[in-house]
DNA sequence: CAAAAGCCTACTAATCCGATAGGGAGAATA
DNA sequence: TATTCTCCCTATCGGATTAGTAGGCTTTTG
């Protein structure tokens, strides 16, 4: 189970713009440097969270994105599925009778679309930033003694 | 989060194997017909799970493939950790300090992981199979009435 | 020996993912 | 008005991964 690289640069861009709210609009170019990802792709991604009504933009001088409501009101389960394109695609109509094989997959998939479902929507942006400030103040800590 | 066919394919056959235990040897071609698989294809995937030491094998006349244990004894999790190849490939060695977005992905992976982990490890091809028993009853009592 | 089956290697085809290019269009500022 | 700044949008490309094929070798059974 691998997120892809869109998913792990959007939450990586989420996460930074939950740090800093409610401030000010953050341009993507600042964010694709703090993260340091790439300009263009992390554009698109943006948009897609944009979207899914997770950002709010200005454009022009001065504009750029934020969160459009508190970190504690966004679910990091709704912001993944925004993001992963591959979700239960096609389920090929199955217009024939399904084998066992076919049924027993199909159990197993459900099984753990309910378990990550589950896990990923009692993730919150807060606490997602809460548990991030724990380990690099940790982590600090081992640096800076 | 979705299984690869390579994966898919093998549950598909080792439940078929489940279900006959602890018959005589099938083989590969009989498998891929009562699925409906590519053949080839089909014969890598049960190597790697003999390999993985859930399958005897038999060669020649009259060989073919069986469960080397009893349905019960065999996780669901385990096979499919051994037919998903990609699992926690790189970590990439972060040489640098990690930064809050990667943090925070690093700790949503470790808790789908978990999760899944958990789910899969808890299933058993015998509960596998007596779910799927249920399940095509159903189906074709709907279809005999 | 001949047939049956697993075993093994190599190759091709198709798909998907990550990334880039190149420009709109509209808002702020001078 | 002109200029700059930023989001917005489309198209495309290269490479990696996945899915599938081909062909032959080896071992066992009859």
């Amino acid at each position: 189970m691998r997120l892809s690289k869109r998913t792990d640069y959007g939450l990586r861009a989420i996460v930074q713009l939950a740090k800093l709210w409610p401030t000010q609009y953050v341009q993507s170019r600042d964010l694709s440097k703090q993260e340091n990802l790439p300009n263009k792709f992390l554009e698109s991604i943006l948009l897609a969270l944009r979207r899914g009504g997770f950002l709010e933009s200005k454009v022009g001088s001065g504009g750029g994105y934020r969160l459009s409501r508190a970190p504690r009101d966004i679910s990091v389960g709704d912001v993944i599925r925004r993001l992963e394109g591959r979700l239960s695609a096609r389920d090929t109509e199955t217009q024939k009778e399904p084998s066992p094989g076919e049924i027993a997959v199909r159990l197993v998939n459900t099984r753990l679309t309910e378990a990550t479902d589950k896990v990923l929507d009692a993730m919150t942006l807060e606490e997602l930033l809460e548990e991030v400030g724990k380990q690099s103040g940790s982590q600090q800590e081992m640096y800076y003694i």
